[in-house]
DNA sequence: AGAAACTAGTTTCACATGATACGAGTTCGC
DNA sequence: GCGAACTCGTATCATGTGAAACTAGTTTCT
């Protein structure tokens, strides 16, 4: 082993790239992503966006694009580009919304229904690949852990953001 | 709350996006990362590729991009146009590796150590910021359980990538 | 020594992303 | 009702990123 390990002598006051959690968080979320999104890609030609609206679709039923981009936390673009794609490929359907002609409605088609059939298994034994060798409650911790990390960094970007460096 | 709780009642066979490991992940890195680039951006123009070159360069001393690749996750190319942003400004200088004469020798100024010195509590308070709230065996067991995602994708990059939907 | 195979780093290219500007439609105020 | 202010979604633009090609230098093999 090259040197000074993770684990224990690293002062508070010092700043160790490795132990910096922003860069562990970063790191890890683009390992995991790339594995995931090659997966979709090579396997069914789809984008992680165009994974997602096709995820919520399924989960929620029809939705305006506008109602996408609150449930899932993509840009307007991300999914106006996305839902284009599915679109041209038949994946989901589109109907004017009946009460704002500027909307639509956004609906699976019976192809992309059978399409995240087809997937959603997969995407659950990625998943199950990717926690195996953790505890259950280590898993449902992380998740905690994850969603107060998100809920942090949200308040702050709100907030003028210098948080004084205090220490 | 608007709905069903991330808590008890999800079927492990079923897909549910909020509770889907890799995209709270994803976005949970997302918003730690666009917190921090734009905090390094706004107040030093530092983009994040420069800020981690300076960080291992501070720590480690003089390397080759080389080796700032291996050290830090980042593409090649990625580090060479951080490297030739932080050479125009004079945060790193370069000296001709002597046995090679393909490699340079990456070091921090003067002006770039004390920028280094500069930011680097700005970071760990940001980073305390983030973690504020959460105990300390959380964020300890927070950095393992990412640090084993990011090796677990590592090995199902390599292998034939489908596991199996054993479901 | 000289040619083939290899490596460090840069350049080029294709693409994805997000900020901004825009057009179409809606709502509010009068 | 009619115009101003606003919202949904799209188009345009600038930027950042990685794959692949390329240059320069090094190692290996004969």
């Amino acid at each position: 082993m090259s040197a000074e390990a993770t684990g224990a002598g690293t002062r508070d006051d010092e700043l160790k790239l490795d132990a910096y959690l922003p860069y562990r968080l970063s790191v890890a979320s683009n390992a995991v992503s790339g594995l995931i999104a090659r997966a979709y890609q090579d396997r069914f030609a789809l984008t992680v966006p165009q994974w997602r609206v096709i995820c919520v679709l399924a989960e929620d039923g029809g939705l305006t694009q506008g109602q996408i981009v609150a449930r899932t936390v993509m840009d307007k673009v991300t999914v106006s580009r996305a839902a284009q794609g599915l679109l041209t490929r038949r994946l989901v359907a589109r109907s004017d919304h009946q009460a704002d002609g500027r909307s639509h409605v956004l609906a699976l088609t019976k192809e992309g229904a059978s399409l995240h059939a087809e997937i959603a298994p997969l995407a659950l034994a990625y998943e199950a690949a990717l926690i195996s060798g953790l505890a259950p409650e280590e898993v449902a911790l992380l998740k905690r852990l994850l969603a107060r990390l998100q809920a942090a960094a949200g308040q702050l970007s709100g907030d003028a953001p210098p948080p004084s460096p205090t220490v």
